[in-house]
DNA sequence: GAATAATGTAATATATACATTACATAACTC
DNA sequence: GAGTTATGTAATGTATATATTACATTATTC
């Protein structure tokens, strides 16, 4: 789950608790969304994306992986 | 959870069980998505999203509700 | 370089996405 | 209108996203 998370979120000035305050979840649950080790829900994705003022596809997008 | 699965989905001419197979979840799981009652996960938006040849922001994206 | 702030991460608990099974209704075809 | 296909949805189980608590490490600041 590669995204762009951290990026954006030093972009606009915010530390991991900040915006996790922002949003509604736990500092440790930004922190393992930017690592890659979640998979978060589409509503935790939208809120992170008004917080930094980023669309779904500028933070989460990612190209399929060439079919098997 | 509003969403344009269905409307995407029909424009590629699949039915909600043909979508689940391709994505790798039930037919159910599509249904509730569809009626916006499920919050899915990132991967599944993006899997939904290679099926139907559409981006995160045009199958999800929702402005923010005007702050309280 | 000590104090503080920011971040990584582990252990355990809880909520919920999703599966499974099942049945009901709606729409389409003969 | 009976048979089939597509869809809605309820009950229960499982996997996992997320919370909570806690501690360690890595900047940053004086």
């Amino acid at each position: 789950m590669k995204n762009n998370v951290k990026v954006a979120r030093v972009q606009v000035d915010l530390t991991q608790a900040q915006l996790a305050e922002q949003v509604g979840v736990t500092r440790q649950t930004i922190s393992l969304i930017e690592k890659g080790k979640y998979n978060p829900s589409l509503k935790l994705c939208l809120e992170i994306c008004y917080a930094v003022h980023k669309t779904l596809d500028e933070l989460f997008w990612v190209e399929r992986e060439s079919d098997a």
